[in-house]
DNA sequence: CTAGGTGCAAAGGGTTTGCTACAAC
DNA sequence: GTTGTAGCAAACCCTTTGCACCTAG
C-alpha cells in the first residue's frame, strides 16, 4: 500500500465516488514508482482485476490529474503518468542499455532550473525529470560510442 | 531563400533523388522557421503543390532526419520538426500552458551533462532534450501557481 | 531504361467518446 | 432511488505501410 490515503480523501471531498477501479489505478501508479504509461497501469491493475478497461484507466488518470493527484509528461516514448508526492523530489537517470535507474542529486537540476530562469524567465518543471543515457557500468562493458552523447 | 542549398548536396551525395516534393518540404521547413508539425509542413507545401500527400511529408522528413538535416522534438502538442542549421545547435523549452516551443542555449545542458558525468560517470543523452514548464508570457498572463515548479 | 519515389488507400497504435447497464452513495 | 461510473465498441487522431504507377538520373 502506498501513501495515497490522502488521495482517497481528495476524491470524496470533491464529490467523486470511491470505486474499486480508482483505488486500483491509484495503487498501481503508487507502487509502479516512476513514470508509467497508461498501458502499463492497465496491465498492473488487470493482474488483480482482469475486467479493467483501458478507457477507464484513461478516465481515472484524467480525473486524478484534474484533482492534482497525478501528473503526466510527454516523452518520445509516449505519455507517462505519475503520482504527485508532496515535497518528494525524485530525479532519475535511466540507463538505456541496462534499464536501471540511478538517483541524481537535486543540486544539478537546481542549477539548470535557476540558470534557465535567469536567462529566459522560463519556469522549468523539474518535478518529474528523467535523464536518459548510458550508465558507467554499461559504458565500460562495451565501449559504447553513442554518437555525440557527451556534453553537447 | 533558405540556406538549404547544402541540403541538396547532401541528398545527391547520399544517392537520393532530388524530387520536387523534397525541395518543397525543405523550403517549407526552412521558411517556417522551425518547430513545425507534419500537418503544417503539408499545408505549406500544398499552397504550391496541392497533390502533396501527408505520407510523403513523413517520408521526406524521416529521410532528412536520417541525413542529419532535420531534427524533431516531442512536445505535448505533438512532434515538431526543424531544420538543422550548422553550429546553431540548441535545445528546447516547451510551455505547458500555451504550447509554444522556445529555444534554449546548449550551454545549460552542457553544464548539466558535464556535472553528471563528473559525479556519476553517467553519459547523459542530450539529443532531443526538451524541458517542460511555463514560459514568461504565460507566467505573467495569469500568476500561475504551478505546484512546486520553481527551481527545486 | 530502371531503381527509387510518389500518391492513394488502408492499416496501426494510442487516446477519446457514446451509450447502456450497473454500483456507490 | 439517483446519479456518477464502468465496460464495451466504435470513432478519432497521428503516423506508418503496401502497392501500382510514375519520374529523376
Amino acid at each position: 500500500m502506498g501513501g495515497h490515503g490522502h488521495a482517497l480523501e481528495t476524491l470524496k471531498e470533491t464529490g467523486h465516488r470511491l470505486t474499486p477501479q480508482r483505488l486500483l489505478v491509484l495503487e498501481a501508479i503508487a507502487e509502479g514508482g516512476g513514470h508509467m504509461g497508461a498501458e502499463e497501469v492497465l496491465a498492473r491493475v488487470q493482474k488483480v482485476y482482469p475486467y479493467m478497461d483501458i478507457s477507464t484507466v484513461y478516465r481515472v488518470l484524467g480525473l486524478l490529474e484534474d484533482l492534482g493527484l497525478v501528473t503526466h509528461i510527454t516523452t518520445p516514448e509516449g505519455t507517462r503518468y505519475e503520482l504527485v508526492r508532496g515535497g518528494e523530489r525524485h530525479h532519475h537517470m535511466v540507463c538505456r542499455a541496462c534499464g536501471r535507474t540511478w538517483d541524481m542529486s537535486t543540486r544539478f537540476l537546481a542549477d539548470l532550473g535557476e540558470a534557465v530562469w535567469k536567462e529566459y524567465r522560463f519556469r522549468a518543471d523539474m518535478a518529474h525529470f528523467t535523464l536518459q543515457g548510458i550508465c558507467k557500468d554499461c559504458l565500460s562493458a562495451d565501449n559504447n560510442p553513442m554518437s555525440g552523447g557527451e556534453t553537447p
